[in-house]
DNA sequence: TGCAACAATACCCACAGGGTATCGGCGTTG
DNA sequence: CAACGCCGATACCCTGTGGGTATTGTTGCA
């Protein structure tokens, strides 16, 4: 199930192993004795990608919500064996060394809680924080605060990610009013409206829903849409990133929930204050 | 999982090993092992018998639910590859050769249809049909019937349940009144009232709260309890059942939602019916 | 003080599931 | 248009998990 969901979430085998720590062979093999076990293909694979079945988008949704039912499992379990979890969210591919930093030195500052990391797509910037998901988010604004109490920790300024190729690709800068004529792709519906809005211009030009960070690449890389992201990430030759001087920067916060009082999250909270604060 | 859902429902580590058709040792282990992750025991080990702990306690209710979803998992994302499932029910342990015969014949008859076998605990006469946790159930009356329909299969005469040192188990049959200064097992509360009530021959004289097979067993034998049996099963050397003269015999019958339209219900019912009917 | 019951231990074996090296098919490019 | 590069599949190896049998250890019980 988790060899899937990675799968499915990098549309790239290669990737996925490196994310799971393996390497790719097991992994395709895995992914088809799953589908062997299921008799139906989850996958359709091409040169130019990888893509789900419509088999494989019921299992996505399937599979999510089992591990995360088994997540809670083990943090229950834990509680009961008097053993203290902490959840952490964050957002898109975990693959961010900060947050792995961020964790260890918790780790060493209080041996006896067990902390745990939690990859989101990019629907909900809460991180499931409400569903009782995760006890912290690690996640960016805007979105809706009603019940949360947000801790600001840093800001990013933003770009606009193009093919390489894209005649403005070239510029040093744009403004939100050079890509008007262009399709942005959206998040699915049920999004967050601010988040939703924010990273979209405020265009309602809808291009392809995506969900996770390479989709939002490959919806870029194949569709030709446009999209917002923080700069000062790496990403793939085929596509360049352009600062835009016309838009708020955006804003990292921890989150959680207002009524909150588990003492693991302040201590975690101030810890990750002094380590943004570089 | 499993294997620990086994061990606590049998509490007994031989007896749950025969059930997964495996062998004691292994399961020791692998119960060991799972202790070790978890970081806490799970079960009470002594010569007089296993019992679960408190997070043993915790652990079962979880593990039950997340095998529950896995099962459901499997069944949607079959139905999705386009292979029909039907689900059935039965009652208490599955060591009943009878319905691993209905299920082969009707494998046989239908060989494009997934057929599961699930196993349910005695608080839940119709194991867990109003939740769609099975198609339809082989299980015994009476219960709560509303919104559901209900073919009858068979009857069995009810005796009661006592250890084989009790004066009574020299009687080769008793009335109710024989029993009346008796405690009698219960089930936890939320069970269904009709099915309560008619097990322990409508007795309040409350005794030990039991859900499966084995604790009705261990109940008799350790705390004294008495407790109601359809007459035709084995039961080990150190217990005796007794015919009742004066109890209504026990119905077997199949169960299924009354809306459900699944064209393998109407089918598994007309396999069930003549196969019970030898 | 044996004896019976039952979980734990010791030890063995097979295969599931990991790894590396390589192939094949299909775009891209000079 | 041929050579190359990307990426998933295949071939093959090797370790460790998870199954097995035989035996021990402990504890009530006769």
């Amino acid at each position: 199930m988790r060899y899937f969901v990675a799968v499915a979430e990098e549309l790239h085998f290669g990737r996925a192993a490196t994310r799971l720590h393996m390497s790719q062979p097991p992994l395709s093999r895995a992914i088809k004795q799953l589908e062997a076990d299921i008799g139906a293909l989850l996958f359709t694979r091409s040169p130019v990608g990888v893509t789900l079945t419509p088999v494989g988008t019921v299992l996505l949704d399937e599979a999510r919500a089992l591990l995360d039912h088994a997540d809670r499992v083990r943090v229950r379990v834990s509680a009961a064996a008097g053993v203290a979890t902490l959840t952490v969210g964050i957002l898109g591919d975990g693959t961010d060394p900060g947050v792995a930093r961020l964790a260890a030195a918790y780790r060493r500052d209080h041996p006896g809680v067990d902390i745990r990391i939690r990859d989101t797509d990019l629907t909900d910037p809460t991180c499931g924080l409400r569903a009782g998901l995760v006890d912290i988010a690690l996640t960016r604004a805007p979105f809706d605060e009603t019940a949360l109490t947000v801790r600001a920790l840093r800001t990013d300024p933003v770009g606009v990610v193009l093919r390489a190729d894209d005649p403005l690709a070239r510029r040093d800068r744009l403004r939100l009013a050079d890509l008007s004529d262009r399709r942005w792709f959206q998040f699915p519906q049920g999004t967050d409206p601010l988040w939703q809005s924010y990273w979209n211009g405020g265009r309602p030009r809808a291009g392809p829903a995506v969900r996770a960070v390479q989709e939002c690449l490959q919806a870029v890389l194949w569709s030709g849409t446009v999209g917002l992201a923080p700069l000062g990430h790496d990403l793939p030759a085929e596509l360049a990133v352009v600062p835009l001087i016309d838009m708020a920067p955006s804003r990292v916060v921890a989150v959680w929930n207002e009524g909150d009082t588990n003492p693991l999250i302040r201590s975690f909270v101030e810890i990750a204050i002094t380590a943004y604060r570089h």
